[in-house]
DNA sequence: CTGAAAGCGCTTACAG
DNA sequence: CTGAAAGCGCTTACAG
């Protein structure tokens, strides 16, 4: 493993000439001496040692990949989630295309994110689907840039929390997706919605695909339902629909849209669109193998958007609110 | 950020005496001292800086998870296909379990591996889904343990390659799962049957589990039917079914098997599995939300036994090959 | 059981 | 355009 010292005696120059090169300060360098120490980079193969450069004190090029979730339920297996596969897919491409590097770690308290931050003196963090009740103690404990996905945070919290810190905030339109999917159900003629999540924490991403699905009913004049899902709201949804108390749901999930239709072959002999329409969320692969009507959002753009962010802008704060799209396929009437 | 050398000070021991603490060397420092600084770290919420240890020498905590695809069409979000996304959670499961830390990276050759190895000085790699005709190069340009994942490596080939680097091997009874898929179609009454994987090169996974099917109908006398997946491998499937040519299919993905039934939904009236059958291959969440026959793989052992052999196990070489389970649902008859 | 010293491989003001 | 020197925060033989 050659390191830089020995480049530089190589080359008959100092160190620090060679780092310049390597870093291409070349306002810094003679053409003559560059080329020289890019041969020799080149022709030894040499490769710098990120450790080295981090501890020196040079941009880190490492940035953590979060998943915050606190719920022992789900402790296990957060990056298997599509969504989260899908994300960590994209974040990776991306990151790999800015010259950097990363990590992945799933963490249930503010703790461990100031420690990771510590332990490698990090570029950036993203951190995925944080409830934002964290937020004041995350910002308070971590000193590098942060990009948040799936965490909503409006410009004024973030301005009251902490005035002098970079953070981007990377939302989707979730109310609008949620509204979308009631209005399509609505317009193919269904008169008795619900509405079909994990978890509803205050605030959370799932609240506000619910407060945009009772938006659109409101405007109609529909009844509002809402059937948070757990042990009991499959057998309730079958219930419902087979005595024609229910004959449409949207949810805040493909998963969950394909659970609940999984769930209704095996127990029911409800058809699907005839007695139950049904539309998911986030557009994953499966949902075009199951034929499933549901939101699409553009995690590749998010993900770019993001590590963008934590590279490449100069600014201080960047709020983004992506759009989504309903595509519509065989669960809707 | 309180550093080793501050505590020192503040405890009025050397920083080697600190060090061994850190490290757990109890042999090594009083029992009074040792509380004493122990008092100190909780108290300063000293977090040991990871890249000055790396630096010094220390045991390195980074373990990187590669994906190795070449195809240029596979380029893109390698870490968002199912298999990939369940490994990588389970990695990351296990990697935090034993207090390393976790890079993910797409590679599409063996420098980029060599580059990762010593950029971080790496404590270990895992590499997934890598052809065995990489293998050579990769054991050459790598000094570290690896753990490959779906890459199939007899022992013999390894001594003979490395006989002094720590090589585990992390593979499944492709040829089993294959072949217990094909038996339980022939049971089911199955008179032609036929194979679809994703793209066989020589050695790999798919072909693995192709000779499996291969010995499976060899037994039965039946006739074999190998139909590579490929843009008019649905199209092949549907019209040999529908001119009963075919009347059950064995595939290497759940992902390509319910592929073909969205293909089949929307180009044919074909039932399955009356008309024809599908068996899947890894039991993804979303084959039994699709009612898929498939054959299951315990892929948290796997994680585990690969992060246990790079971490804990002082082997130089471990060769695994993992059992595989049918999992019987509703498209085989 | 404890310490002084050297060194890991880089970068960064500071001079010239 | 180039260099000598100090230092980042740790660990590791080597002494005692």
């Amino acid at each position: 493993m050659v390191t830089l010292k020995e480049l530089a005696q190589l080359a008959g120059v100092s160190t620090m000439t060679v780092s310049n090169v390597l870093n291409h300060r070349t306002d810094k360098v003679s053409p003559a001496t560059r080329t020289k120490i890019e041969a020799l980079v080149a022709e030894l193969h040499y490769v710098p040692n990120q450790n080295a450069r981090s501890l020196a004190g040079a941009d880190s090029l490492l940035i953590a990949v979060i998943d915050y979730t606190e719920s022992v339920e789900d402790t296990q297996l957060v990056f298997s989630a599509p969504f989260m596969a899908a994300l960590i897919s994209e974040l990776e491409d991306a990151v790999r295309a800015a010259h950097h590097f990363m990590l992945v770690r799933h963490v249930n308290s503010v703790e461990e994110i100031a420690l990771l931050q510590q332990n490698w003196q990090l570029a950036g963090l993203v951190i995925v689907g944080m409830d934002p009740a964290y937020l004041a103690k995350v910002l308070a404990s971590v000193q590098v840039p942060v990009a948040f996905i799936d965490t909503p945070i409006t410009e004024a919290t973030l301005k009251a929390l902490a005035p002098a810190q970079r953070v981007g905030v990377f939302a989707l339109d979730d109310a609008g997706g949620a509204r979308a999917a009631a209005q399509e159900l609505l317009a193919g003629g269904a008169k008795h919605l619900g509405f079909l999540g994990y978890s509803f924490t205050a605030n959370g991403v799932e609240s506000r695909r619910l407060s945009g699905y009772r938006e659109a009913l409101q405007a109609s004049g529909e009844p509002v339902y809402v059937l948070p899902a757990g042990e009991a709201a499959f057998a309730t949804v079958a219930w419902q629909a087979e005595h024609h108390q229910l004959d449409a749901v949207v949810t805040t999930a493909d998963t969950l849209a394909a659970q609940l239709i999984a769930y209704l072959r095996e127990h029911t002999t409800l058809q699907i669109p005839q007695a139950l329409s049904i539309v998911g969320f986030d557009d994953q692969p499966f949902a075009s193998w199951m034929n499933l009507t549901t939101v699409a959002q553009d995690t590749t753009a998010r993900a770019k958007a993001a590590i963008a962010f934590l590279t490449a802008s100069q600014a201080p704060i960047v709020m983004t609110t992506q759009a989504v799209t309903l595509i519509r396929r065989g669960t809707t009437r």
